[in-house]
DNA sequence: GAAGAATACGGAGGGGTTCTCCGGTTGTGC
DNA sequence: GCACAACCGGAGAACCCCTCCGTATTCTTC
């Protein structure tokens, strides 16, 4: 409704140092308490005021999206590094059970995810939508690749993976059982591919 | 750790009221403020002390599994029907459109999928033992008729598709983009079947 | 380098929640 | 009808979230 900021000037000095900390904080506890921690102890760790942390991230999604900004960031770069040594359809594959394990070893990262792959971004604050932008985009290059040559059907929209990934994040179950679940998966994007096998 | 209870003799009467003015009060409350909503409230819906909630139901999940215990006994018995009136891969499908939607319009009911299909049951009270036990017998049915007329795969188990339930009432969508998410699951299914389509 | 404006900090406090504990009450079996 | 096991209630301790506004720091301009 309202403009209020134009445009987003850079940070203060002692602000960007504040918030660096609290980041670096939160991380920390985040590990040992897990993303339900609470934000009064992330702002002692940091040794700031609870309102500083509040100013900086109004939501608790928020500071958890900015803590595990760079983790998806580096996730998703391990995508064309699969693509390139591996058959496109398999590279899926491998990058999700690596996505999965990743997020099953850092509990946090599912309130990342389910924010991420639903529907609406936009509510929780760019950072979730740079995240979701880059997560899409790196699903579209893995589906483009593998449908280009005919490894999997091509009515599949990269949002439709990330939905799946989100819900693999969320369900609870070991590394064994949630790979069996991206199999399902997908031989799904295999199935009715013009190189598909009986 | 220790026996407690050797022989849970049925409650007394004045328990047993209470505890079914419990469930309904938190049937209401769930519905019209969501499954955090405040247990005190529920109490005071349901004209009982706050302790008398906690002894009945320790953990907010088993009110939640009490409450929803029957919804899904429903759901299940109707996978019966489905089969009957269509080719048994389609039911599968069918039944988790179907399913999905109730929750969907339900929230609190992610709740008990999300712990119904994780791997440790047992822990959280008898109730959710039952909801398991229920809703991975009516999967097996499914999956068991469609793998007998080699519309799918035989090669999955139960548990994975439960789980793969759970997960699909957790991503947060709408009925149509999660019923595309069923798809790409059940063609999963199908892929490499002895029926199996291009 | 000093002063004024803009921006950021801190933490007490109001309001809410969860969960426990134990004196008092109510059913039940004999 | 009695005794005791089973059950109830709700005050209270311990958290937690989030806001608000006087104070402090940084930036800018001259």
């Amino acid at each position: 409704m309202e403009p209020e900021v134009i445009a987003d000037r850079p940070l203060r000095a002692d602000a960007r140092r504040n918030r660096d900390a609290l980041i670096r904080a939160a991380a920390e506890v985040f590990r040992t308490r897990g993303s339900d921690a609470s934000l009064q102890e992330i702002a002692e760790e940091a040794d700031l005021g609870i309102g500083t942390l509040y100013r900086h991230f109004p939501q608790r999604e928020w500071l958890i999206a900015a803590v595990y900004e760079q983790t998806v960031e580096r996730l998703c770069a391990e995508a064309g590094e699969l693509l390139a040594d591996n058959a496109a359809d398999e590279a899926i594959g491998l990058w999700l059970n690596h996505f999965v394990e990743h997020v099953r070893t850092h509990r946090p990262m599912t309130i990342v995810l389910k924010q991420a792959s639903s529907g609406d971004p936009g509510k929780p604050a760019p950072l979730l939508a740079n995240t979701h932008a880059l997560l899409e985009s790196t699903i579209a290059g893995l589906l483009d690749s593998a449908a280009e040559q005919g490894l999997i059907r091509s009515d599949v929209e990269p949002m439709d993976l990330l939905r799946a990934l989100g819900g693999l994040c969320q369900v609870n179950a070991t590394q064994e059982q949630a790979s069996r679940l991206i199999g399902l998966i997908v031989d799904g994007l295999r199935y009715r591919s013009s190189a598909a096998v009986r």
